[in-house]
DNA sequence: CCTGGTTTCTATAATACGATAGAATTTTGC
DNA sequence: GCAAAATTCTATCGTATTATAGAAACCAGG
């Protein structure tokens, strides 16, 4: 039968399967963090299984196929838990710090999936990367609701760019999917307290050191 | 005769070839940056530049050897004008700015460079990566130092962590040559005084909201 | 223990790529 | 404008890669 041919018709029978297609799509993500889209070989996702390369097919149509579900599995559960933290209570400053938690804390288990969807996204033929840029502006845009209801709230100084903000607190975030599991001491707590730190900081109102940049 | 064969002998001649060379190793950070490394075909570069894929390993020995060049391009200049801000004069807040400024510059004429080299460095072999990376070691440590002497002279908050301090201000520039060009209305100066203020705000003494993040 | 469906295998087609060798062409210095 | 040097071209080799077809092995339920 495999995956990606028909729909499963019940909802009980494809457990195994399921199962194992995840464990295809971890070894998937692994090598395409690893070596990149295009560096990657269905070969080399054929040994992390120790099955043979012809085998994959039965579980994705094409490699395509594979880095979209991948990707997919990367930033699809962003959006809905920023939603969560969106609605749910606190000041903009303690909502701000829950988004950079959540936004990092995926890293320690699923920094593979991360990776590969922060870095190979861009070669996903164009009907599957529109269909995972959905995600991200839904993501994105949550974030920078919150910013701006923190700017009309009063609590975020009234001149802050909401939209440089945004941008500033997913730079961030993402920054340290390059490098974290390599930077010595930099544990997800440590990471997590210095950028809301840092981002607290620069949006809240106080005395503000605004320099001139001339050369 | 070529490049990477034979040094010149004399200071001269071939002020032609380099100049060459330099066009050649831009087709080649365009479309590295385009496609990525393992995604670009030597006849993609070729197809830039309107000559035969062949013709290009007379300007390089190996694709790869032609994207060590690019990343050395994309990376060799930060390091001494980072050196220049730090020994020059100034408060840290107002290197800090300098050191944002510097990197950012760039990205308005050498896109494709800072892109090529901060996406494809990793996909080097060994040796040359670690050419590489001693560029970047060397940049970093500036930076690093300019957030410690800030410390040290009580300009900067005592609690700051430096390392994270540095990570961040790396992180946040990089994060730039992501999106910039696609992100509607992000200036150079935009990004640059956003980001400076961020910082600095963050960097600087003053009253401190620290935020316990638990959940 | 056997049967139907599921999963993996062998074998191979078709193509694209990096690199080399040597000929042809273009440019430069005199 | 001619000889030498520099640059680009044609042609090709060997290899790696994605994907397909159909056979074999495996496994679960009765």
């Amino acid at each position: 039968m495999g995956l990606g041919t028909e729909r499963d018709r019940r909802g009980s029978a494809p457990r195994r399967l399921r199962k194992r297609a995840a464990e295809i799509l971890a070894a998937a993500a692994k090598v395409f963090a690893r070596r990149g889209y295009h560096g990657a070989s269905t070969q080399d996702i054929a040994d992390v299984l120790g099955i043979r390369q012809a085998s994959l097919y039965y579980y994705f149509e094409s490699k395509e196929a594979a880095l979209e579900a991948v990707c997919a599995a990367g930033v699809e559960d962003y959006a809905v838990r920023a939603l969560r933290i969106e609605r749910g209570p606190g000041s903009a400053s303690e909502k701000v710090a829950r988004l950079v938690f959540q936004h990092l804390a995926p890293m320690a288990e699923r920094l593979e999936f991360t990776q590969a969807f922060l870095r190979e996204r861009r070669f996903l033929p164009d009907p599957a990367r529109r269909r995972i840029r959905a995600f991200e502006r839904r993501y994105e845009r949550i974030i920078q609701r919150v910013i701006e209801d923190g700017i009309a709230s009063g609590e975020f100084r009234a001149d802050l760019d909401s939209r440089m903000a945004t941008l500033a607190l997913l730079g961030l975030g993402n920054s340290a999917a390059t490098w974290y599991g390599r930077e010595p001491g930099a544990t997800l707590e440590r990471i997590t307290s210095n950028y809301v730190d840092l981002l607290v900081r620069a949006f809240r109102k106080g005395d503000a050191p605004v320099l001139r940049v001339t050369h």
